[in-house]
DNA sequence: ACGGTACCATACCGATTAGTCGGTTCAAAA
DNA sequence: TTTTGAACCGACTAATCGGTATGGTACCGT
């Protein structure tokens, strides 16, 4: 066993980023486009610039990795929700819109992009590998637990009587992501992301009504427009009124 | 050479079912349960109780099995949603929320069994294995559409002004419980698939209100339960009045 | 200077995997 | 009866993959 050495930064070597890194980064990639059983650890390796070697110098294993990866994740994750600019609304019912209106805005690039490494990992290996599988069950509870407090908050402020619980709304909020992505691996388009993210915003304002006599949220969330496939048949439709 | 096998096979040559069906059969659950890249053809051929040799009869690669099962899913599952009873009821909103309820109802069983083929295949190939992505795109698209004939003629009796369509609603539905499935793969409890059922149903009913002077859906749909996970934290919030 | 350690590179190994191939069985056509 | 061919079997193969063995290099504290 490698001793635990208490060192504050080790001397940047002389690569670019952390060779570490590097691999974590590769690996988030390639498993959110492959999957975890189809990437091999020299697809990490090549992705990543470094050899076998280096791999399992940091990584004792390819599960050891994806343990990693998913420790890596939800700290790269919850840093960028964080700090993302939807949290800035004084009502907690503005924020949770804020939050759908993030979600959608971060839909660029290629698929492996913008899908959720959790949601790829446990589906295949819920069955066999039980502590990937738990590592990833954690990370989705923890991103539910702080989407669920502004939804505590908007129900305390809104519908406080109401018979659902907030963490059973951020939970079918994510469920509606997870299933949305896979709907557009199956499309190969992120437009049903946005076409969900529409419904889901219909159905908050409907589940936390703006209160009758005043103070309703202060700012009105901007339409989610459903554009870039010319293609598509359905009418205008694209703006959730209520 | 090595001795001859005189262990004749029995009479019955074709075994009970088609090897070619028990192959499909057992390639069902043997993906959904570890996925499509993890599961070997032997893992099939074991499940199936058949030979290697037999496989290569049937089926001239791993991906042709794929295709040939997902067009087996597609039959099986369209057969078996057509002859389920929620199509009988006279008011389409009832026969869509009695879609919801059935859904609740087939969560029986282990994970590998109400899971969705679809969802799992596709997530693992879309970006690796065209053929399958499409042809699993071409299923869901398939479901979406029989499901959606009932929510457009729901539409058109208690909300023909609505600005969504039919099928987005449909393809929101989907996408609810395909990200079900993914937490309950996460959290090894179908109870998620329920509570998320629920909030669909709610938004259904706010989407197609029951007409405010007259006939309105004929029938009070039963509450969707949540019990059997006795240690959940959440107090008794299970039905979702509106 | 020296030994230790983190880091990285390359060759290699055992196990596994998709796919092959020669052969057997048997029902039905000829 | 003979022939045919679909169904089936299971040992075998070539390639791949996760993981190891070994060695090298830069940099540290002493």
């Amino acid at each position: 066993m490698p001793s635990q050495k208490k060192f504050a930064v080790p001397p940047q070597r002389q690569s670019q980023p952390n060779s570490k890194d590097r691999l974590l980064d590769a690996a988030l990639h390639v498993i959110r486009a492959k999957g975890y059983s189809a990437t091999t650890v020299d697809d990490i390796c090549h992705q990543a610039g470094v050899t076998k070697g280096s791999f399992f110098h940091h990584f004792k294993s390819k599960d050891d990795l994806a343990l990693a990866a998913v420790a890596y994740w939800r700290a790269m994750t919850e840093a960028f929700f964080a700090t993302a600019p939807y949290h800035q609304p004084q009502d907690p019912l503005d924020r949770l819109l804020g939050y759908l209106d993030f979600r959608a805005s971060i839909l660029t690039g290629e698929l492996a992009d913008y899908t959720c490494l959790l949601g790829t990992l446990v589906q295949e290996t819920y069955d066999t590998h039980p502590e990937i599988r738990n590592a990833c069950d954690l990370a989705l509870s923890s991103h539910i637990a702080a989407l669920a407090r502004d939804v505590e908050a908007a129900k305390a402020l809104y519908a406080p009587d109401a018979p659902w619980s907030a963490e059973s709304v951020g939970t079918f909020i994510q469920a509606v992501l997870q299933g949305s992505f896979i709907f557009a691996k199956a499309e190969q388009s992120p437009q049903v992301v946005r076409d969900n993210l529409g419904h889901l915003h219909r159905y908050l304002r409907v589940l936390i009504p703006p209160v009758s006599t005043q103070t309703g949220p202060t700012s009105t969330i901007p339409i989610i427009t459903a554009q870039e496939e010319p293609d598509h048949d359905e009418p205008t439709q694209s703006h959730y009124t209520d």
